[in-house]
DNA sequence: TTTATAAAACCGACCGGACGGTTTGTAAAC
DNA sequence: GTTTACAAACCGTCCGGTCGGTTTTATAAA
């Protein structure tokens, strides 16, 4: 086998067990020897791809933020056309996308910050450009970042095990923060502002009150 | 010193420190030395009070629940006057006091599942009976439980270090999410509820398609 | 093709330190 | 004087990281 592509294949082989540990015993169980464990290989091989356990959980974090955005990316390009906030609705779908997930999900932000709370720059400093992106194309910026807290408050709750809704309910409240439809009916535009080009897709903001 | 008082008195300073240990270090950081080093007191000392680390831990969360729950029907008895979702707006008020307090708010909750996520089981149950209250009064339990989840999503960023949403910002979001008069416009009814007294505040639900 | 050499991937025993918990001792409260 | 609160030394284990060695792949001269 290649060289590179074995290298690949042992990374990501430690990055899905160390994701396993953490889905099924909890963050402060992950160990170098667990992960030599339950991926198979020996700790040798592992601390040969990793040099320090903290390159371990970054590059945990790396693998599942891109594979996020990748995510995220491909849902906005049909978003653009459904929706007059496709930021906002990508970012929902990716966060719902998120919190559906078996177990892999962003546990590895949650053992990350458990070993290293300064490897939360690294998310973060994602949130602050999503966030920007989201309240560039609102119209009411307030509105669109409180669906987007709601739908991080769903995902982490679910994450700490301390969820007490149902599968149904979870999906259900999903898809109703997802429908712009069900949103326009209060929005408060504080500035009037340039629309791409098609004039409104669905519903045009009703515009209450002034 | 009384007995019963000293023993009190220990307690707190360890419960303390912990806090302290996990909000400046990580919750990864927090070991039993480190408390009593913290604390000002002897291992041998922490030791009686808490037989076990997870003693500790259930101790911290039990502790800052009561604290939150009194909080939270303090801010109940006002509530009842001013709102027509008494639990949903104390539950609001109590999510935003943890979310500003300086440091030391709900990160027990935070170590608790890092080293043994069965503890989960006591804010989870709690939890169980706030959703349970705020869905019986709502006349739109959908969006009681979608304001309810913007809030701990708001609280949860926090908490680990990940949101990029300035302390002015914060505010104003809360602001808006406890505004009941904010929300009723679109406020979709599945069945007739009995309304207590009043018979609305100051948009009645408008009722879009059917 | 074969052979020689280097480089990368991998292994597993080992080390020092930290951590949870125990034991022994002491002083204050009852 | 018995129980309770605290102190301090101590113990076995686990964990992150190191190290010497072996196997596999890459390169290139013969």
């Amino acid at each position: 086998m290649d060289n590179a592509t074995r290298s690949e294949r042992s990374r990501n082989a430690a990055l899905d067990a160390a994701l396993a540990i953490i889905a099924r015993d909890g963050p402060g169980r992950l160990t170098l020897d667990a992960i030599a464990r339950e991926s198979g290989m020996s700790k040798g091989g592992v601390m040969h791809q990793f040099r320090t356990k903290q390159a371990v959980l970054k590059a945990l974090l790396e693998r599942q933020m891109t594979h996020f955005a990748e995510f995220t990316s491909r849902y906005m390009a049909t978003a653009r056309e459904v929706s007059e906030q496709p930021e906002l609705a990508a970012q929902l779908a990716t966060v719902r996308e998120a919190s559906i997930q078996p177990n892999s999900a962003a546990l590895g932000v949650l053992a990350a910050m458990v070993e290293d709370p300064s490897l939360m720059e690294l998310p973060r400093a994602a949130d602050v450009e999503i966030i920007k992106a989201i309240k560039a194309e609102a119209s009411d910026p307030d509105l669109a970042l409180l669906r987007w807290a709601a739908a991080r408050g769903l995902l982490l709750s679910g994450l700490f095990g301390m969820s007490p809704l149902g599968k149904d309910e979870h999906q259900r409240l999903f898809k109703r923060l997802m429908d712009d439809s069900q949103w326009n009916a209060l929005e408060k535009p504080v500035r009037q502002r340039a629309v791409k080009a098609a004039p409104a897709a669905k519903a045009a903001s009703p515009r209450k009150r002034a």
